[in-house]
DNA sequence: GGGGCGCTACTCGGATACTGTATGTCCGAGTCGCAGCGG
DNA sequence: CCGCTGCGACTCGGACATACAGTATCCGAGTAGCGCCCC
């Protein structure tokens, strides 16, 4: 069970779309987090999908975070990138077998994938409270006014 | 970010197990839950290294929790099978690129990552303080003494 | 000089290879129980 | 009748294939800006 690297490309690069209020492109990004170029694009394709960044075509095109960054959430990174399907995929396996279960019983979910899901929830409730500018400012902090270096050089030309 | 399948199946038979006194067969515990043999094999030697399960050689052997099963708890039993690391593995981009922070200034981890970690640490908690008994209870209500079946069913002879 | 048009350069987007992990399978090493034999 | 010994069958354990998802890459479609030409 691990996060896809694709998550922590993607939340610093929300991170640092907020600094700036002119589309980036995906190639600069890269060159700011020093990643692949290409497939970081997919990263962005998919944050796009999810409707987190807007996409502009053209020759001063790049994207731009859709929302204000106090109204996204991690998690909806997170699960735009990762794919929203649940952590615990239960496989019924109480209505298999010598002794399987009757399945018109099974209307509830079996207790196993109850806690697991419990589990998630508890998990996505930190993510669910925490916004992109949340994570912004608490990077500030750490580098000393790194935000507003990163504001600088995303709109210096190259 | 998906558990594996042998999460599941760990789980149940962990769940089994705390039902028979003597030790039953890998071999048994599929055709119990009617999973590929071999592979739940795979995943009983994973509980046997962590030290959750005991094996035993021999005509009538097999496996058996090692301990009570008010003392095994379900997180235990899931870093058994999926193994120890954490979900989130920073690859520490703020120190890459032409914006790289100093490596003394990082002592500290990241916000991003220390965000995961609380989540992670929230997700882990729910499954560290739920038991392999509280489970065995709990489907033991939602079957109707589902259990006491299952006890009976292993300590029949095949 | 102003407006329209075409070109160019740049952007995203999806389709396409490659790699690593999860999944699934197999056979060998080891051990316990039982039966047979001897005392 | 009791104890010892050998055999056999059953167990786990790790080494070996396969399938799928994450990783990485590329090229085509589309658009906005800019320069040029015409009026």
């Amino acid at each position: 069970m691990r996060l896809s690297t694709g998550v922590e490309w993607a939340l610093h690069c929300c991170v640092s779309l907020c600094q700036s209020s002119e589309p980036v492109p995906a190639q600069r990004l890269a060159e700011l987090h020093q990643t692949p170029p290409s497939y970081l694009a997919k990263q962005l394709q998919a944050l796009s999908r999810a409707g987190i960044v807007q996409s502009t075509l053209g020759q001063v095109g790049g994207y731009s975070l859709m929302r204000p960054p106090q109204s996204i959430s991690v998690l909806e990174i997170v699960r735009a990138i990762d794919g929203q399907g649940p952590m615990f995929r239960c496989s019924e396996i109480r209505q298999r077998g010598p002794l399987a279960v009757d399945p018109e019983c099974c209307s509830s979910r079996c207790a196993v994938a109850r806690l697991m899901d419990a589990a998630e929830e508890a998990w996505a409730g930190v993510l669910a409270t925490t916004t992109v500018d949340d994570l912004a400012g608490r990077i500030d902090e750490d580098g000393e006014g790194a935000m507003g270096e990163v504001a600088r050089w995303l709109s210096r030309n190259p």
